[in-house]
DNA sequence: GTGAAAGCGCTAACAA
DNA sequence: TTGTTAGCGCTTTCAC
């Protein structure tokens, strides 16, 4: 890599000379500022990324912290954060929490040494049940603000973007209700998380307040018995004729088993699921789904997390909660 | 943030002796190491990277440009890497090309100004296509290996970690033939880029070998019409009984479409997928899949990577090409 | 219009 | 055993 001191030697100006010529100082002469950039244009000089951090003091770096890259709507997060903040000039670093109190940590530690200007992060499961939020508040006092996503530390004081988790399944329930649907079941993969919970009681609101049943909550626990556990629940319970999964692969599964089991989706059965386009291909009848706009998080959580970055030294920014609506996509496994 | 100047003055020591005692120097007295280490402890002091990488001209950090984060098999490698990366003290920045060549060269540029030590990338599919590799060439040049995975550019001279592509369907095919399967289609969606093109291959080598029909190869090129294109196409030729599939999204889509038409999976047709274990519930009955050690792929990437950023001054390493071999786990979609 | 010098936080050779 | 100094690459104030 060249350095302004090569190009100053080779010129025979003096390094200030240089780095002014090269941004464009007014108090550079005109056939002196073009000599340096030609010279710099031709080695292809780019200023020392490092240098410029340590001395500006910031890094123009994010840290995002990610409980699980597998999960897709995490990774599509993940994915608006790089497009917007690669936008706006920011690179990022990504750790995975693996949905451990102790990486989620450590990977806040690791990075708080100057690494980056603040973080985006979605809370690792551990963490949740846990109720830990120290490390969350120290970093924050140490001048690194965190913007939190879908899954958020209530009682921490920082910006927060999160989908209306009550209302989508209050609404996805409704909307079976109003296909005159009677026997409506809610299935969910056991997390003892803000989120799942949330989904459980816009479920249980719409029930209870549009008929006289009990909810009924099918809870699994782990991801390979999913569609046997399914199976023997609809058979034990034939009356059932709508389906509402807390997220995708539970909707997926419910589809193929129902068809398994000789039942007309959506006729006999409607089921609706969270997830995304692509993945509402992998069923037949294709599944109607709650769109959470993953990449529209993503974006919307690095912009929240640059504003604050940029702001003027002294001005300040009250801690702001986006929510990002979620869409009911109508698709073939409901009428 | 605490710097070693703070604590100099409040130990009324100087910079360099405070510096000393925190790295365990021999040279610094006993009870001056302690009185440091204690106060740096107090305050939690973390030295500055930012200094640490300008002082030592490395950062520590891989940079990874993948070319679709949203691709499963893709994020899991990422998976991998940023786990191995971790272990040995390194960060990552994630990049991501979305298959352009553009922000391929973008993101090589960007992180080629001191951000990073090293790359760890899979070749966006236009620059596959242009055969372009003058950007990679010149990255290398300029001091920063390069170590790429899945998708790779033959004529850069630098590490690769592969798959034995042509390999994985050969064995496929020739294990849909040992069920006696007599029309046996490939499905692919149109890639110009070399797996898909070996994956093809070994299709066809395993076919012309074994029977006396020509390779019958379903292309499909926009994602969301797969399942019609299968239906029809299965409508229209009765006699398939078997399937091999390049991606996992179509080894489902045939499944739940032979499915739907009434066909039995597998008495009357068999299914071959790639894909990893979790997507294989997307089907019933489950899919049968070959399976491409995601996570061995990227750690095998990093430590690879890492061990030529970690090479002895002057010491030299032959590049490598190591091949990660693919098993074909049996599910219910074929005898 | 140009250059010298200081300083961001750190390490390490050298001096005391 | 401890301190002084230089330097990594850059920007910026101040002097000429």
């Amino acid at each position: 890599m060249v350095t302004l001191k090569q190009l100053a030697k080779e010129l025979n100006v003096s390094i200030s000379t240089v780095s002014k010529a090269l941004n464009n100082s007014e108090e550079i002469g005109k056939d002196t500022a073009k000599r340096v950039k030609e010279l710099a244009h031709l080695y292809n000089y780019k200023p020392n990324k490092v240098a410029l951090s340590l001395k500006q003091n910031k890094t123009k770096t994010i840290g995002v912290i990610i409980p699980n890259i597998l999960n897709y709507f995490l990774a599509k997060v993940l994915f608006g954060i790089e497009r917007e903040a690669t936008l706006q000039g920011y690179n990022i670093i990504t750790c995975v929490s693996n949905e451990s109190l102790e990486k989620e940590k450590e990977s806040l530690q690791l990075l708080a040494n100057g690494s980056v200007d603040g973080f985006i992060l979605s809370v690792a499961k551990e963490t949740q049940m846990k109720r830990e939020t120290e490390h969350f508040n120290k970093t924050i006092r140490n001048g690194l603000p965190i913007v939190m996503f879908d899954r958020v530390a209530h009682d921490v004081m920082c910006d927060k973007v999160i989908v209306d988790d009550f209302e989508s399944t209050y609404n996805a329930t409704k909307r079976l209700l109003a296909e005159k649907r009677k026997h409506i079941v809610f299935i969910t993969t056991v997390d003892n998380v803000s989120v799942g919970k949330l989904r459980e009681r816009g479920y249980n609101k719409a029930i209870s307040e549009t008929t006289t049943h009990t909810p009924l909550v099918l809870k699994i626990n782990t991801r390979n018995n999913t569609s046997k556990k399914v199976k023997s629940f609809l058979m034990k319970h034939k009356t059932i004729d709508g389906v509402v999964a807390a997220d995708s692969a539970s909707g997926i599964i419910s589809i193929n088993t129902a068809v398994n089991i000789g039942l007309k989706v959506p006729e006999d059965i409607s089921v609706i699921g969270f997830g995304s386009k692509s993945v509402s291909y992998h069923s037949i009848p294709q599944l109607t789904t709650i769109r959470q706009h993953a990449k529209k998080i993503g974006s919307a959580a690095a912009q929240q997390l640059i504003k604050r970055l940029e702001l003027k030294k002294g001005a300040s920014l009250e801690t702001s909660t986006k929510i990002i609506k979620t869409s009911l996509i109508k698709s073939k496994s409901t009428l």
